[in-house]
Formats: structure tokens, sequence, C-alpha cells
DNA sequence: GGCCATTTGTTCGATTTTGTCCATTTGCTG
DNA sequence: CAGCAAATGGACAAAATCGAACAAATGGCC
């Protein structure tokens, strides 16, 4: 058999690929009797036209992956830290308190953790619509969304009807997230919707508590939105630089790595 | 066959599971030829995307997705009827309006079909959850959530919160969903919280239409919302009884049946 | 045939995934 | 509640896979 064109043996890749669902490099690369290498630049190519998901070691075809947007694709990046950070979040709640927790991964943890272990008599308020669906069926929480308009692929919602929610509640405790930690600013955000509600988040908590993995700190962003030393708790993990620590304790920041 | 993709393995734990309803690792590292801490990897993982809970020993499937809870287990009842009650009630939404969504699973298809195809200029309000999480990552619709108090395992927000939503918009249309509906007294709710709720949502827009398939006709329940006839329409399918087809138009129900 | 653009193959260091060992934690049992 | 076996997850090693860079081959075109 001579050499296939390489459009056909694209062609071919996607037919076998929709067929039996995934495929691996060397099993396509001695199929089509071209090298490996080769094979990995087609299913680049093809990868690039939407026409499969590549992984390691193949590539599986679109509808048999296992459904991941971009905004639950961060759920994969410092997956220890956030875990680490949630569960000492969670060990600060008491029974029968009411704690807010704001959009974001870090808090999605803890909502993830509250969902198995939930202690008595919890009411957890939020603005995250996963967090809302991952909760709404645990039958030992009581949850409340806040309502506003849903930002675009975030999964949050914002916009007046949130700020106005978080107006006219008080809780004891605000779990907060963060995308960007200056050293000097503090908190900020990226744009003025989620500045103003992680400001209003602050404003009805008795207690406060940044929930924010190492990786963020030394990040500018627009919007200020609070100092660091203004939160009840900043908790964050120890892969924070030592001078960053001292940096910050020496602000008044009531920092705890975990 | 030497070794499986990742991906691909990852895919047989969540059938195993969605199949079986639990796991452990020894088994499932045996099944898929891999070291129990690549099992144990994966299951981090998958927990991470929501698509099982870990236990010690293996892991459960999730009961959301598995046990299917009540609410998403209607979405398989009278599908075909839905479906179709939910395309004619689609072709009724013009370009540019804003229109409300009621919580329940003939919205929940309404909620599919914009999803994939949204008029123009579209904005959805709800207080279902589940469409939330659905249509939060859909560019071309502005999608708002009403805030509420979350009804276990329900996926809908109901209370005070959601009430007073509703008391401060104006849609150009409602589409309402029924579990109940009595031949005399019309639309009926099991409970006071959504009966009140899907009142204000009807009173909240200028057109109200109510989507229910035939099963539902003939079925008492609880709390008496609305006539049959003060709906702008109501849309159902063609297996509604020839004799309660007349005994409704002779109310003067505007009835469409699909 | 000769030339050029494109495609394909090869090598090798970088990256990712997987496996093994071991300290620690967990849940069961007496 | 102490003791124990199983399970867990961190750390590191081993293996597989990837991709950049460059060399070789191919195909079209004159």
């Amino acid at each position: 058999m001579i050499q296939l064109l390489a459009e056909e043996r694209r062609h071919r890749i996607v037919d076998f690929l929709q067929q039996r669902g995934s495929a691996q490099v060397p099993e396509l690369a001695g199929m089509l009797r071209v090298s490996e290498m080769t094979i990995r630049r087609d299913l680049r190519q093809l990868e690039c036209s939407g026409l499969l998901r590549r992984t390691h070691g193949g590539a599986v075809a679109n509808d048999r992956l296992l459904a991941e947007t971009p905004y639950r694709a961060k759920r994969h990046e410092h997956v220890r830290q956030k875990q680490a950070i949630a569960r000492a979040a969670v060990d600060l709640i008491k029974p029968g308190e009411s704690i807010i927790l704001d959009a974001g991964s870090t808090t999605y943890f803890i909502a993830m953790l509250l969902r198995n272990r939930p202690p008595d008599g919890l009411t957890v308020v939020t603005n995250d619509i996963c967090i809302l669906n991952e909760l709404s069926d645990c039958p030992l929480l009581t949850v409340i969304g806040t309502g506003g308009t849903v930002q675009q692929g975030v999964y949050s919602m914002v916009g007046s009807h949130a700020e106005n929610f978080f107006r006219t509640i008080r809780a004891d405790r605000a779990f907060v997230g963060a995308h960007a930690v200056d050293m000097e600013i503090g908190l900020m955000s990226p744009n003025p919707e989620k500045a103003s509600i992680k400001a209003l988040v602050c404003a009805a908590a008795n207690n406060t508590h940044l929930v924010v993995d190492s990786s963020k700190f030394g990040i500018g962003s627009l919007v200020e939105v609070r100092r660091l030393n203004q939160f009840t708790s900043v908790i964050t993990d120890n892969d924070l630089a030592a001078d960053r620590k001292e940096a910050l304790e020496r602000q008044g920041v009531r920092l705890v790595c975990v």
C-alpha cells in the first residue's frame, strides 16, 4: 500500500474516533503507516478544528469527553492547596451559623466539604450557581441563592439584584475567593461587578475570611476591593514565599497557612 | 489491548459506578489493570468534577446522577410530549423579549432548546437551578436568577426573596409548569411556597403560558394557583382525552395541543 | 531533471503520567 | 478507647509521551 494523502488520513482518524470513542497514538500510527509524530501533528490540527479532544497518549471523541467548561477546569489547578484551604475554612464554622460563600473554585471546595459532612443547622448563602447546584439536594443544609444576572460562563450571579440581596442580610461568616491579591493594595478584582459584590459580601458578615491559594499573590488587577488586614483572617497555603508572609504580617494581616 | 487511555479509564470508572452504585479501589485497579494509586488519583479528579463521591475504600456514584432524584427522574417521563410542548413554546418567543421560566422539567426542555438556538437578545429569568446551570455558559442569552431559599432536592428557589424578586419585574412572557391540573379549579400546587411563586410569576408577565403534558390533567393537589382560562394559552400534548379538551374549551381556555 | 514549499521522520530533552515505598490517618473490633 | 489492619496520600523513581529542532522525503511546477 502506498501512502495516503494527509487529508484522507485525518479523515480516517476522525472516523475511527467516532466509531471507537478513543484512540492511542501508536495505534493510529500503526494503522495508518506513519510515524507517531505525524499522528500527533494531525491530532493537534484536528483538535484546533474542534473535531476531537487530545489527551495524553491519544485522543477521545468530543462527545465522550467528561464535560468540562473552562470555569470548571480551574478546579483542577492547585487542587491540593485549595482543598487544604477549604478544610481549614470549614473548621472555622460552628453549628447553627449562617455563612456566605463567594463565587469561585476555592469556595466550591468548601461547598463540597459541607455537602459531605455538614455541621448542624448550617445556612449557606451563595451567588455561585455551581455551588447552588451541588448543595441543592443536601438535606441537612439550608441553602439560599442570591439572585442576579448570570455572568457569562462564570457561573456566578452579580448585578443590582445580587447587590441588594447582600445589603439586606447579615451572616456570621463570609468566605471570599480571589483572582488577584496585590501585596500592597490587597484583594483586587478584574471587573467592577465582581468587586462590588465581594465588597458587599464582606460588609454583610461579622467575620470575613479570604480563601486564596498562594499562586494568586503578587498579581494585580483592575479594581481595588479590600485591604488584607481588614479580613478576620486570610487563609492560604504554605507555598507562599517567606518574605511575602513577613510583609503581610507586618501589615497586620492575620495570616493562616495550611 | 495494552493499556487504556487515561480519559477512557476514567470514563469506565464513571460508567461502572453508574451501573453498580459503588466500587472499591482494589476492584477498580484490578479491572483496569493499573495501580491503586492511579485509581485514587482518578477518583480524586472525578470527585472534583462532581461525577462521583469518594469514600474510604472506594467511591459511590453521585446520587444526583444515579439515583435520579425525583426531580431529575421527571425529565425521563413523557419526554416526547414535553419536547413537543417545549418546541411549541419556543415558537412563541420573539427576538428581544424577556421571558420567565418557572421551575420544572417541561420548562427545562424549553431552556435546552433556547440554549441550542437562542433568539436574538433574549433575556431569561428563572428560579430553577438546573436551568441556571445549563444556561450560564450560553453567550447569546442574558440570564437572571431570582434568588431565594433552595427547596431541598427540587432545584428551585422559593421564599420571600424569590417572591419579592418577581414583584419587582415585568416580563413579556412566562412559561409555567404544573404538577397537578384540576379540571375545574385549574393549576394547583402541592405546597404554599410554590403556589405563591407561580402566582407571582403569572402576575409579572404580560403573557402567561401553562406548559403541561396531558398526564397531569385531572389530578388535584393542595393549593389553588390559577384558573386555566386566565392563561394566555395552555400548551399540552394530543394525548389529552377529547372530552377533556371540550370541557376546557367550554370554560374559555385557549388550548394548544401538539 | 531541478527547485522550492510542504510534509514527514528522527533525535533528544522536557513534561506528564504511573508505580512503589512509607509515614500517617481512618474506621473497625474487642 | 486502645490496638490493628486497611486505606490514604506524599515523595520520589521509572516509564511513557510530547514537542521543538533539524534532517530527509515528497510533490508540484517550470
